[in-house]
DNA sequence: CCAATTCTTTATAAAATCTTTAAAATTATA
DNA sequence: TATAATTTTAAAGATTTTATAAAGAATTGG
């Protein structure tokens, strides 16, 4: 699943480590002589672990080091539980620092959340319930579904949406989606409408509701 | 420096956060009763402190329907001290748990540990599946092969892949691109964006979409 | 300064979307 | 119930946007 480095001087906790997260799927190297870190490619890796304490050289130092050409999560394991080493270390480059003697799911929970963040897209959002607007993608989803709309169609919905339970006649949606007024639009909204119900329906959904005599609305449910 | 959304049923708790935080620049909303959440744009926060433990709705549940329109951390203040509470939080889309009590400087150190990561640009390495930018050497390599690809071709394919998934319309391509605006520039994105395709399609790959009357997009397959 | 490469423009073809038209269906109301 | 108003639907036409090709301008490297 993901490549991880750790580097102990205990054998005890490397084998421990190894254990637990190559069991999760991870592929996991190695290191207990910190000097040897020099003769590996960090770019590599997805994420990595780091004792404090080690002969030679101390992890606070090596991790501010490494942060030159190192993007990816670094996670300290330390038996220095104190709240100044604990700020210093978050200080220095570091993204957690995890106290020892951790639990193996503590370390397990933590690594996998910090791999999972760094796979989190940042998109801006409109969602309620199962249905969501992404618009960085300018994408509908509905049930984790791409719905495929035009331009027009898109822009509609979100518009509607973004103002559920309130209804617009056919001229304000094509002046608030298109941005300006025209001679005789309603029957392309009509249009629109009808083609993004066919749609939509294909999903499962009719958020958009006729107010007879006035125009549409979509409904939240 | 960041808005910080803090939630918390203990005033006195509250009354700490906002202290610490703003003594240190940032701006700090304080919601004491959970439901007024609903009340509120989260998009707006840069990072969110959740309790877990409150009346009428636990911290958890509450993260993990918040996650589906939030992107930025989320963290536990929580007096919930064991492993298996950590590992439900963490694994229901929390960045970080922290036991109560805290330490000031660590609830500090932490929340501006996961600020700086927010902003951390991912300057050393750009990659999925078999597809990678060597960033220093301008480079995209794919199945292990160099694609050759022209200054500008390369730079929008790195703007594209950094921003997968997001709409682009060709001026604001050529304008983060190549750092300026200019009177017609859509052509010349239509053409590299021909070219590109044309290169990377000998590679067997297509990762670049039209978004029809709105732009291009990298997709990640 | 020249040659090669890259970028930009122009023109045309192709594709997708939007708009119009008109008829059918539905709803409101007299 | 009949009539008028409104919405729905289908299909064709118009428009807009993108793709492609080729040629000209600018830039770069030797």
């Amino acid at each position: 699943m993901a490549n991880i480095l750790a580097v102990d001087d205990e054998e005890a906790i490397l084998v421990m480590i190894q254990k637990i997260l190559s069991k999760d799927g991870h592929s996991v190297k190695t290191i207990s002589n910190p000097a040897d870190i020099d003769n590996i490619k960090l770019e590599n890796f997805d994420l990595i672990l780091l004792d404090v304490m080690m002969p030679g050289m101390d992890g606070f130092t090596l991790c501010n080091r490494i942060r030159n050409y190192v993007d990816c999560p670094v996670l300290f394991l330390t038996a220095k539980t104190d709240e100044d080493s604990l700020v210093y270390g978050l200080g220095n480059g570091a993204d957690d620092y995890i106290c020892k003697p951790f639990g193996k799911m503590e370390l397990l929970a933590r690594v996998n959340a910090h791999l999972r963040r760094e796979h989190r897209e940042h998109f801006v959002r409109l969602s309620f319930g199962d249905t969501e607007f992404n618009l960085s993608a300018k994408q509908l989803i509905i049930n984790n579904e791409v719905v495929r709309l035009t331009k027009g169609e898109y822009e509609i919905c979100e518009f509607l949406a973004r103002n559920k339970g309130q209804v617009f006649s056919k001229e304000q949606i094509y002046e608030k989606v298109f941005g300006f007024d025209r001679e005789s639009n309603d029957s392309t909204i009509a249009m629109h409408i009808k083609n993004i119900r066919a749609k939509l329906e294909q999903s499962g959904y009719s958020p958009i509701k006729t107010v007879w005599g006035i125009g549409y609305k979509w409904i939240e449910r």
